[in-house]
DNA sequence: GGATACATACTCGGATAGCTAATGTCCGAGTGTGTCAGG
DNA sequence: CCTGACACACTCGGACATTAGCTATCCGAGTATGTATCC
């Protein structure tokens, strides 16, 4: 069980933009510059992000995307259900519906309690990704590190004519 | 981010095993049978959670597994751990590292509050599957359906010299 | 000088290859069982 | 009848194909910009 890589790209590069002035889209080009990334690629996660309504997009000469809601309304939920979709890790499979003594009748993805156990711990996984939005997670690195605003501007708007 | 099939094999097949008597193993071929699995890919399996102490195998004839612990002592995260590996699903890969102002002797894995924040969410999961025991998994089911194990007993043992 | 039409360059968006890891299958090493011969 | 050795069949264990999903890349559609021309 392993999470896709796009989700790292895609928070870093979330949480970079909550640094930049709201106004204007910034291209995937840029974007991937900052960490050295492949740019198509990086396209590719943000592509996914606007289609979840995180981000927003505009074509053409200085398009690019930006943050289509605020910060306290972005949930690390919401960017990893983008990226790796919104099933869940463990897909019951309905093994006793192949068993002995099985109802073809009963959604056993309901009632097998092994099934409601994972539920269960996927719950509390989603619940603390909810928990922790994009604003607070912006804050804690600003404490943490009181230059990092700036120095994510600079690095954007260096070169921009 | 998809969790492995074998986690499902593994966690109903083990609980099956609970309502075995205890003294004797189970060949790989009788617990595929009673889902309709491929026998040899659940013995890949078997073979993991045998590696991670659940279980104990013994070669030859009247071979088999059986429960290596007391279903009190087995937990759903040891299931997982033995089948998906110890590694949690969002692995850090320091993407600090390659942005600007990154520090070369930082671990990123421990400081960047990304990952710690991925971290909380994936401890809290596994808090949730430690918390279910095989034991207390066994008592819910009985309770649910308390014809269960005298059906798994009787598959199991038809046919049995 | 101002407005308009146009060519241009830049951006996203989806369609297309490459590659790793999970899935599924197979055969060999080892071992307890049952049999058969001998005493 | 009892003992012992032996052949056998059954089991796990790991090595080998196959498939699906993630990773990476490329090219086309659309658009705002800047320019040149015309009024």
């Amino acid at each position: 069980m392993r999470m896709s890589e796009g989700v790292e790209w895609a928070v870093h590069t979330c949480l970079n933009m909550t640094w930049l002035p709201g106004g204007e889209a910034i291209s995937t080009a840029r974007l991937a510059a900052f960490y050295g990334l492949p740019a198509a690629y990086l396209n590719k996660q943000l592509q996914a992000l606007s289609r979840a309504g995180i981000l927003s997009s505009v074509s053409g000469p200085r398009g690019g995307f930006r943050l289509a809601r605020d910060p306290e309304s972005i949930t690390l939920l919401d960017v990893v259900v983008a990226i790796e979709g919104p099933d869940e890790a463990f897909r019951c499979e309905q093994l006793l519906q192949r068993g002995p003594g099985a109802d073809p009748a009963t959604d056993y993805r309901h009632s097998c309690l092994v099934s409601q156990s994972m539920r269960q711990a996927d719950l509390a996984w989603r619940r603390e990704l909810a928990a922790r939005t994009l604003a607070a997670l912006k804050a804690d690195v600003e404490r943490a590190h009181p230059d990092a605003p700036a120095l994510v501007a600079n690095r954007f708007l260096e070169g921009k004519r």
